[in-house]
RNA sequence: GUGGGUAUGGCGCAGUUGGCUAGCGCGCCAGAUUGUGGCUCUGGAGGCCGAGGGUUCGAGUCCCUUUACCCACC
């Protein structure tokens, strides 16, 4: 159930509540697609970094350990020990992402594993029992994402066809939450809403998604090779399509600004592997602007990554330090980069939230693009 | 002391029978990366080839001298 706490222009601060929890919006979710924050994060430390939410992802999962294993051992929550709201990625936007390995047609999608090389069919009511047999709090439809760049019928049939497989997806969903052996009766279903760069077609969609009366909506298929300019165009178009009283969502978005500017556009809950993947390669976010800590000039620098930053990070360990382990290869190096960085983009959203809480979410958005945009 | 070997950008090396503005890996510097295949990709800076002399139209490549280091034998 999703409360509209309050709102500042078309920017939303909600809470979301589940049987895992309430979810304070907005959110940016920590992903982990193979049930682990990459880096050798564990769920103890997301405890001490402000998670709300962990996201996995469906298709990975299936192909390994496999969603039956999972369910055997008791479902996701209780295989990686971690009792917070997790939301499942549906595996539909592999379809983009493993392009070259698949073949879509009507009844789902054949993939091939890129673990081992077998096929795999995935469809509407397959991603719905992998994710109900995770046991996930939220399950995504499974959709294409069509890419950027695809013409415009390619992508007229490609969204209605979304919508068939989304009407398959709800009722899978509801038959499997009817379950005996289900483990949560309660999942939760987001829809997805796609289209490209057309916003005809991404309005249309969004009136006949919002009919499937679901838990949340999603906007996906962006960022994804198009302009910022272009992003934030469509989502100032959908998201007044997309019901007020429901959380939204913007699906693989993004860097601290594109996150502030769909705040101010209305999106509840974001998730980009950016945090974690820079993380890993040594760029770390600070209120100052990115900073690359392989770089040459951070060898004897014996400051924090962030003055005043209380990550478990900057709490003890100098550039200098982290900077010889990413060298190093030490694993410790990513970790800690990887902790310091979610650190940053879960505070960001808890400043967010503060400030729409108090009215100042403009005034706060300027400040924070001023300061991250200023040479360090 | 004798014999042999090596000296080419920060490091490790390629450089054919001497021939265009001397390459490569790593490193360094700067970017990219948006529902993650622990990556990958894209640029850039930096050597006049140990030093000196000679042969030649032309030498990192041949000759002489010299210096440093390595190995072996005394």
């Amino acid at each position: 159930m999703y409360q509209l706490l309050k709102q500042e222009g078309r920017a939303k601060r909600g809470e979301f509540h589940t049987v895992h929890g309430i979810i304070q919006t907005p959110v940016f979710m920590n992903v982990g697609t193979a049930a682990a924050i990459k880096g050798a994060v564990s769920t103890e430390d997301l405890e001490h970094i402000k998670t709300q939410v962990e996201l996995s992802n469906t298709y990975h999962l299936h192909v390994r350990p496999g969603d039956k294993i999972i369910k055997q051992m008791g479902g996701l929550h209780k295989f990686m020990s971690w009792n917070k709201p997790i939301l499942t990625d549906s595996g539909g936007f592999q379809v983009f992402s493993l392009a070259g390995l698949r073949k879509i047609k009507e009844e789902g999608v054949y993939f091939h594993s890129h673990i081992d090389g077998r096929k795999i069919f995935m469809g509407p009511e397959e991603s719905m029992q992998i994710q109900s047999n995770l046991a996930s709090t939220i399950a995504m439809a499974f959709d294409e994402c069509p890419s950027s760049t695809a013409d415009r019928s390619y992508v007229q049939n490609s969204v209605e066809r979304t919508t068939r497989w989304l009407a398959r997806c709800k009722n899978e969903m509801n038959r499997l939450n009817d379950a005996e052996d289900t483990i949560n009766k309660k999942q939760m279903l987001f829809g997805i809403n796609q289209g490209a760069v057309y916003e005809d077609i991404r309005i249309e969609h969004a009136k006949r998604i919002r009919e499937f009366d679901l838990d949340g909506y999603a906007i996906g298929g962006l960022a994804v090779g198009e302009s910022h300019e272009e992003m934030y165009h469509i989502l100032e178009e959908t998201v007044p399509f997309l019901p007020l009283e429901k959380p939204t969502y913007l699906m693989g978005v993004g860097t601290p600004a594109n996150i502030l500017e769909g705040v101010e556009r209305g999106i509840d809950f974001f998730d980009c592997v950016y945090p974690t993947r820079n993380g890993r390669h040594g760029h770390l976010y600070t209120n100052h602007g990115k900073i690359n800590l392989f770089n040459a000039k951070y060898e004897t620098d014996e400051r924090p990554i962030e003055e005043g930053c209380a990550c478990p990070a900057c709490r003890r360990y100098s550039r200098a330090y982290i900077r010889h382990l990413l060298k190093a290869k030490e694993m410790l190096g990513m970790r800690l980069c990887v902790l310091h960085n979610l650190y940053f983009y879960n505070t960001m959203m808890e400043e967010i939230r503060d400030a729409l809480d108090a009215g100042e979410f403009a005034a706060y958005k300027k400040r924070k693009l001023d300061n991250m945009s200023r040479k360090n």
